[in-house]
DNA sequence: ATTAGAACTGTTATATGATAACAGCCCATT
DNA sequence: AATGGGCTGTTATCATATAACAGTTCTAAT
């Protein structure tokens, strides 16, 4: 399966099943690479995840699971899904919001970097910022070696303030 | 009161007490200037927030408190302190840790850069890095605007490395 | 096919972080 | 000295996350 098609720009209408087709393919495929269990478990909360571009919280995912099938799950469930899913690189939690958010490209592993809108919740990940480069440069001047970076920007999204 | 000298290293031996003095001396500047009340309790706070480089839980504070009071403090008590010092920019909070650090230049307003030791849990503000530049120049490309950043480096801080 | 071990999921209980709502106090201005 | 706004105390509760252990399912090796 190519990856050289652009996505979408989630601020813009768009048929957002091709998202969540492309999401759950692209899973697939890293977790058949990677030899871990995408189970169904897994995956449902990886498409509940993607439901939107907004980050969603793990108790909302909970409900969700909860509501579907009848029965009360509990909190481990979804954490246990969501861990595993970050480790694979699928989601990106937003320590700013305590949510997650669907990783658009997977197939490398990164740490997002993202554009939050404070209006319409829409979490954009910025893919080729030059914010990598700056914060490397940071920390190789303080000779500090860098194991994660939490990017968060909140503010108004183009679309939102055309529409005020 | 001139800011031109420059501050300790947090992560050399310095004499901290000076980092605290310093910090105090600026919050009641910056009250002052601002023309808000800079109470008891608000002091007690930041200055319990400054006893170290360490990003310190609203819960320590709050333990801390109780204990110099000997009765038990309330969460609000503590929240409400805190709110009102990162209105003043005198506090950061680190929102990948649920912790709050003292701010060491709060006369400027300004988010807080981050880089974090995973060992020694010191957080260290970055003040000049082109991580903002860079920040800000991938939100115009995409006609976002900013209302605030999150930027929180973990890993290993120079010293640490050097010990290991 | 069987089975032993590892990995995954379920379940209960609890830890940890943060806020709502209201009462009472303090203090600056009149 | 009165008054009103802002600050603090207090109780209750919500929201997020994890520990610990039991039971189930899958995989790999026989």
């Amino acid at each position: 399966m190519s990856d050289s098609h652009h996505l979408p720009d989630p601020q813009q209408p768009h048929n957002h099943a091709h998202c969540v087709s492309h999401a759950l393919g692209a899973a697939e495929q890293v977790c058949a690479r990677d030899g871990v269990r995408f189970t169904t478990l897994r995956k449902r909360v990886l498409e509940l995840v993607w439901q939107s571009h907004k980050p969603l919280g793990a108790y909302d995912i909970l409900e969700t699971l909860s509501r579907d099938d009848g029965r009360r799950a509990a909190p481990p469930t979804v954490y246990r899904a969501l861990d595993f899913l970050q480790e694979q690189g699928l989601v990106h939690r937003i320590a700013s919001l305590n949510a997650f958010i669907g990783c658009p490209s997977p197939e490398h592993r990164h740490q997002g970097h993202f554009l939050i809108c404070l209006n319409c919740h829409i979490a954009i990940e910025l893919e080729q910022s030059g914010i990598g480069d700056a914060i490397a440069e940071a920390a190789t001047s303080q000779g500090f070696t860098i194991s994660s970076e939490t990017v968060e920007i909140s503010g108004l999204c183009a679309q939102c303030q055309a529409a005020a």
